[in-house]
DNA sequence: TATTTGAATGGACGTTCGTTCATTGTCAAG
DNA sequence: CTTGACAATGAACGAACGTCCATTCAAATA
């Protein structure tokens, strides 16, 4: 019976694992076009083409175009905290280590390469008229924000909301923001 | 014959003035697009209803739709430049001083705006696959960086290759640079 | 005043866009 | 082997796109 049973799961998840293998391939078909053309190159047509899918596919998954970008600027904030707090949490427990942890991550291999960029620049662009893609470009900066301010505090043994810690934490994100933008 | 070569001239400037105006009105219309709702929102239709003109007028103009998107940022970055030399021309000569000016020259309400930046954003974007875009993006930096090299040579009394004057450069940029992104 | 010039108009064109949906192909279940 | 469920297809659609150009109209010239 339970042998029966999971037989069963195995086999419903070939399909499951077939759709969301087609699901990730819009995606990533999605974020290389965006890489190379920016999102206007990102039309239906081409993302269908380059996924090797059928131009239904989209609407099957993501409802609409403009959601299936929306998932994939998801993806793109997920995997860069993926890679981000990977790095972190190998880094040792001591504030001034842990900083040069952050610093270094942030402007590691894995985050900050050209394909990267292109995409975070290109959503950042079109933010300004679309909402969601905002939301998945901001949450980098607030968080990163927090865990900066945060590390500053343990560091200077000052409370986190004092005006000098929030300073210095600003003041670093800014210069790897342009460290980023100058890439 | 003087007179009336001038009176001429004059007349002539009616048209030349009519032409430079419409001229002016579409470039105009298409920044405000783009500042609210990005180098998409900025279609033919909606940059000839936003400026009162007609249809045909970009192509008069402009020969094609781009290439008023590249005068726009073309506009756009001499608008910044007149407004930042402006500021630092009327700064003191000296080192210390200017640099100050130079800072808050880029930091000011003049060029720091939400619209700027909003517009800004939305031509860097797009300029990974309109090279034409980027020229204007990245001309920012490149003299900016000549202005701020030279000041930092001045400074320490180093010559402007030295690597520390590049490297104290560089920083000082990516940090305004991280500002802006940040605003 | 009559003629010429060229700025300005806006309807029409072919293309491409995002979306829809009737149909097909493919497995697991009975 | 048949059936039911569902992933996947791709032709067709109306809307919107950028471009084109025959036409209009006002200003400059003779």
């Amino acid at each position: 019976m339970e042998l029966i049973e999971q037989t069963h799961a195995t086999e419903q998840n070939k399909r499951v694992a077939s759709k969301a293998r087609s699901r990730q391939a819009l995606i990533d078909a999605t974020l290389d076009i965006i890489a190379e053309d920016g999102i206007a190159g990102a039309s239906v047509s081409r993302i269908v083409k380059k996924s090797g899918l059928s131009r239904g596919m989209i609407h099957l998954h993501f409802d609409s175009k403009e959601k299936l970008l929306v998932e994939a600027a998801r993806f793109m904030a997920e995997d860069y905290y993926r890679n981000l707090f990977q790095l972190i949490d190998a880094a040792p427990a001591m504030p001034a280590q842990r900083l040069i942890a952050m610093i270094e991550a942030d402007l590691d291999e894995g985050s900050l390469n050209a394909k990267a960029i292109a995409i975070w620049f290109a959503f950042r662009g079109a933010a300004r008229s679309h909402n969601e893609f905002a939301r998945y470009s901001d949450t980098r900066d607030r968080r990163l924000r927090d865990l900066f301010t945060t590390t500053f505090a343990e560091l200077t043994d000052l409370s986190a909301d004092t005006a000098e810690v929030v300073d210095v934490a600003n003041g670093t994100i800014a210069l790897m923001e342009g460290m980023w933008a100058d890439f």
